[in-house]
DNA sequence: GGTTGATTCAATCGCGCGATTGAAATACCA
DNA sequence: TGGTATTTCAATCGCGCGATTGAATCAACC
C-alpha cells in the first residue's frame, strides 16, 4: 500500500509512455473515463468495473490509486474547482467595482467560468459531473455544493446592490433556481441545441451560451407584474430581444 | 397469472379490510409507498425489495401485481396524468380566448395544474416521482415526456402570440428551461423554502407557488438587454416586486 | 545487476438486486 | 358447503456490484 507516492508529472523518463493503451498515467486515465461516464450515466450509474475497463486498467487500479469509488468522486470535484473558483473570483471583482449592478453582471459572473469548461471538449463533461453529483446521495452531493460555496455570499451582495427592492428569501431562491437550471443547460449544450436542429439551424457555441445567460437574468429580475389598470402594451418592446 | 382482474374499488364486501397492515389494497399501498420512495431517492435508488417491505407486502407482489419494476413505474405515471392534463386543458383554453398573453399566463398554465398537486399532501410525491424519472434511463424518461406532451404544440401557440419577436428555437429553449426549473421547484418545495427558514420566516404555500410563477415568466421573457448607450436607470422600479 | 518500492494483475468474497417458482392461504360464488 | 379464481407466501436463481488479497510485473537506483 503507497497510494499516496506523488502520483504524476513526475519528471521519470518516460513513465507515461508505458502505459498499456492511453498515453496518459493510468489514475488520469482513470479520472478522465469517470468524469465522462458519470456525467452520462450518474454516480450511481457507473460501476467501478465499467471505468476500468473503458479506461484500460485493472479492477484493482481505482481502489489502489484512490481509496474506492467515493474517494475517486472526490478527486473529480477537486480536479478543476480551484480553476472555475479562480476564474470567478476575477469576474466578481470587477463587478464589485462596477458602480452599478445588473442581473446580467451577475448571470455572466456565474456562467462564463462554467461557459469555458462548456466550450472546452477536454473539460467539458466536467459539468455533467456536477449535475449528477447532485442526484447521489447527500454526502456526495454536499462535496458538490460545498466546493463552490465560498464565493455565494459575494453573490449575494451583488444580488442586493441589483435587487434591492427584493426580499432576501425571494432573491436567494431565484439565485439558487438560476444556477441550479444554468450549471444544467450548460451540462448538456447537445440537448440544449434541439429547438436549433429541429429548426436546421446550428447556431455559434457562443450563441447558445448568451441565450443560457439571457435565462438567467430574466430568472433572477422576475416576471412583468400583471397589469394593475391599463392593458399591457409598453413592456414587450423593451425586454429582451434575442431572436435567432 | 391473473394480474389483470380488475384490482381495486370492486364492491366486495370488506375485500380491503382484510389487506395486512394497511387500510388500502395491496397493490394501491404499493403504488404510494413506490411513489413516495422513487421521489425521494430515484428510481434506480430504490429496490422492489424496499417498496414491498414498507407497504408490508410479499417481495413478488410487485411482480404480481404489476409485471416487474418498469411496469409499476408506468403504472404510478399513468396514475394521475389525466388528471393533470385535464386540469391544464381547462387553463390553455381559458388562455387562448383571451385577447392577449403573456408569460406569466403561460406560466400559469403549466404551473398551476401542478400547483394542485404540490399542495396535496396525497399526490405532491407525484412530482418528485416524475423529476425522478428524467434521471432515470432513456427508456423510462420517455415515459415521462411524453405523458405531458400532447398540450405542448398548444403552449408553443400561446408562446408565439407572447413573444413574436423571438426565434423559435430561443423560444422552445427557453420553455424548456422553464419547464424544467419549475418541476423541480415544486417537487421539493421544503428545499425552496430554506430561504426563508433561513430568515426565520414561513411564508404560505401560495407565496411559493407565486415565486415560482414569477421565476417562471422571468425565464420566458428573458433579461433586459445591456443598456447600449446611457446607463440603465428605468427599468428596475417596474419590474417585478414580490418583496417578503 | 541485484534490490527495493511502485504498480498491475487475476481471483475471490459477501451482498443486494430483479425475477421466478410452486405451494399455501384466502376470497368469492353456486 | 364445495369448487374455483385470486392473492399471498417463503425460497431460490443468476447476476453485477464494491472491495480485497497476494502474487506477478515493472521501473528506478545503488
Amino acid at each position: 500500500m503507497a497510494a499516496t507516492a506523488l502520483p504524476t508529472a513526475l519528471p521519470t523518463p518516460l513513465a507515461n509512455a508505458v502505459a498499456p493503451s492511453g498515453p496518459a498515467a493510468t489514475d488520469e486515465r482513470l479520472l478522465a473515463v469517470a468524469e465522462r461516464l458519470f456525467a452520462r450515466d450518474g454516480i450511481d450509474g457507473v460501476s467501478v468495473r465499467s471505468i476500468t475497463i473503458e479506461a484500460e486498467a485493472n479492477i484493482a487500479a481505482v481502489h489502489y490509486h484512490f481509496g474506492g469509488k467515493p474517494d475517486l468522486v472526490r478527486a473529480l470535484v477537486e480536479r478543476r474547482v480551484d480553476e472555475v473558483n479562480a476564474a470567478r473570483l476575477v469576474m466578481l471583482r470587477a463587478a464589485e467595482r462596477a458602480p452599478a449592478v445588473t442581473a446580467r453582471d451577475i448571470a455572466v459572473v456565474w456562467i462564463e467560468p462554467l461557459a469555458r469548461l462548456a466550450l472546452d471538449p477536454e473539460r467539458r463533461a466536467y459539468l455533467g459531473f456536477l449535475v449528477a453529483l447532485q442526484h447521489a446521495g447527500p454526502t456526495m452531493r454536499a462535496l458538490g455544493t460545498e466546493a463552490f460555496r465560498p464565493h455565494f455570499p459575494r453573490h449575494d451582495v451583488l444580488l442586493t446592490r441589483a435587487f434591492p427592492h427584493l426580499g432576501a428569501p425571494v432573491r436567494r431562491m431565484r439565485f439558487g433556481l438560476a444556477v441550479d437550471m444554468s450549471m444544467r443547460a450548460l451540462a448538456d449544450l447537445e440537448h440544449l441545441l434541439g429547438p436549433w436542429v429541429a429548426a436546421g439551424e446550428s447556431p455559434e457555441s457562443r450563441e447558445l451560451i448568451d441565450a443560457i445567460i439571457d435565462a438567467f437574468s430574466g430568472l433572477l429580475e422576475g416576471g412583468t407584474p400583471i397589469a394593475s389598470t391599463r392593458p399591457r402594451v409598453t413592456a414587450p418592446e423593451q425586454r429582451s430581444q434575442t431572436t435567432t
